[in-house]
DNA sequence: CTGAAAGCGCTAACAA
DNA sequence: TTGTTAGCGCTTTCAG
């Protein structure tokens, strides 16, 4: 391990040149090559934890994140992780579960920790505790959020569900349900909720009615959904189509519908949102959104702001697109009011 | 912030003292009270960074684990986080892609980083590699992977396999074929061949033969698995009864079945390994490993070793179990040889 | 543009 | 046991 001091010696030069050559300043020509010599030579890599400590921050981008088990949330990591290059700090994960670890997270950051960069990921954090990070310098991209003033990386969730009812509807559905997650979540970003949003325009802009009961919201993942679907298909006047709020809960309704016997997609349409790996195997059809773009523009974020290139302040949208695969199709035509009594 | 200076003034001791107390060092009790007054006074908590500089170590847990999206290895991964308290350092990933990147790693985890701790998942180091750490004074704990020496956290992979094919056996099964990765990986901790050891050894005790072509190896993930048991399935000699040596490839094989319109389990049973979410809420008959409890158990032996106290170098084997649900049954009495042609 | 020197906050060696 | 002090390797003034 040879430090800054070896290469300065080596190169003829300061330390501190040798520092500011490494933080990008302007240097004589000469001397920067003099310096990238001895680099070169003695393998120098620079210590990051005394560049740490010198600069008051760990090195580490720190990626906060709840839910770190939903796929979605997985390839979020994964496209942070893809993303990061041997020059960027480590990446850090910060699960977070609920409010008060939320906080105590935000606290940790701000204060003993103090991450060179920090990703929020699909949370929306309050003016409080935005303002202790601003306050102790850190600066948070956020990704799949949307705070008023910071680099947020976002898609239009509302465009989003309305895009996938519309898929339906062209199709020749009409009694289309929804399923998604509560939504008076302390913690989420909700994502469902806009999602939602977009469902309920597309379908009165069709005029269409949305049937009492049709609109299932409870705990994310795959079982919740399920149980919501079946309920659905076991209904007289069952759906024949389902909109639901994530991959991982239409990977539920998909179940449900196998197992009460439900023919997907003849007899029931499906579509997703994310566009996640499970989706793909599963033949699901879905709404995508470039998660592991999104992730990489996060990460790019942070190095041009530790490059001292103050990025937009503005929001990010990632266009979001209908991908048809094999659990949706063209109504049959007798769609007409009467229902097809349940398995 | 307060420093360590602060609290040393405060305490009326020197800056020494404090740095010793903090460190587990034993300290007069009126001394300690005195400090640890203080330090609640002055909400002080010490600097990671200065920690991490002064110790030649970066104040991090790092997680060396390749294929980060798969269910189980982010489930281990999640076990970690869940099991980091607040006085542990941050948990780094560190995702490996292949050989090389490996290597990289293990090269940066030895001079500028060198974290605190290192768990290193489901990957077997050389012995270069492994001296290499060691000489940087970073000795690893393994999870899901068996290093002579060093501590190792695993379940019996063979007898997981044999259980498994043993519960089908019990079931009455006599054709059953199995499905799993390549066993040539350059990166990869084998549990897979393991498993498929334990799978022979129990057709061998059992008397029963493997048919040609009933092991199907490929790259890991639903989608091979898939086409695997695709081609399995639509055999004249078709098996009664797939073993998958992971739940993401029995959850393959189960989409498999469903798309060639046969039963599970009435004419075909199903099993997995590991028991990962996805596994349960599939209803999917798996071999269950302790997941979570394993990566509680790392993150405990990183805090003992931090602590002075050297853990065992024995590998700790952590049970197995089948858990039956709904993807395996008994065998239909008419199981004798002849064919049931493709669906 | 560059060199020298003063820390960043903590640990550890040393002397007391 | 405890206080003092010298670094850990880098950044960042401050002269020059």
């Amino acid at each position: 391990m040879s430090t800054i001091h070896d290469v300065a010696r080596a190169a003829g030069v300061g330390v501190g040149t040798v520092s500011r050559h490494l933080n990008g300043a302007v240097v004589r020509p000469a001397t920067a090559a003099a310096i990238e010599a001895a680099i070169r030579e003695l393998r120098f890599v620079a210590n990051r934890a005394a560049r740490g400590l010198a600069r008051g921050r760990l090195p580490a981008i720190a990626v906060l994140i709840p839910y770190v088990t939903q796929p979605s949330a997985f390839e979020r990591v994964r496209g942070i992780l893809d993303a990061a290059r041997d020059d960027d700090p480590p990446v850090s994960l910060y699960d977070v579960a609920g409010p008060a670890q939320l906080d105590a997270h935000i606290r940790a950051l701000s204060s003993d920790l103090r991450p060179e960069g920090l990703i929020v990921v699909s949370l929306a954090l309050s003016a409080t505790q935005l303002a202790t990070l601003e306050a102790s310098d850190v600066h948070p991209v956020f990704l799949d959020a949307h705070q008023e003033g910071r680099p947020s990386l976002i898609v239009d969730d509302v465009d989003g569900g309305r895009l996938a009812t519309a898929h339906l509807i062209d199709l020749g559905h009409t009694r289309i349900a929804f399923i998604g997650d509560w939504e008076d979540s302390a913690l989420r970003f909700r994502s469902s909720a806009r999602r939602h949003r977009g469902y309920l325009e597309a379908m009165a802009e069709a005029g269409l009615v949305v049937p009492a009961g049709y609109e299932s919201l409870g705990d994310h993942g795959a079982g919740p959904a399920f149980d919501h679907a079946l309920a659905l298909l076991s209904r007289a006047d069952r759906p024949t189509a389902i909109f639901a709020a994530s991959d991982t809960q239409a990977l539920g309704v998909l179940r449900a519908a196998r197992e009460s016997g439900v023919q997907v997609p003849d007899e029931c349409s499906i579509i997703g949102f994310d566009d996640v790996e499970s989706a793909r195997s599963a033949g699901l059809t879905t709404v995508r959104q470039p998660l592991a773009e999104m992730s990489a523009r996060a990460v790019e974020l942070l190095r041009s702001e530790r490059a001292a290139a103050p990025s937009s302040r503005l929001a990010e949208v990632f266009p979001v697109q209908v991908v048809q695969r094999s659990t949706t199709c063209r109504m049959a035509r007798s769609s007409s009011g009467s229902a097809v009594g349940p398995a």
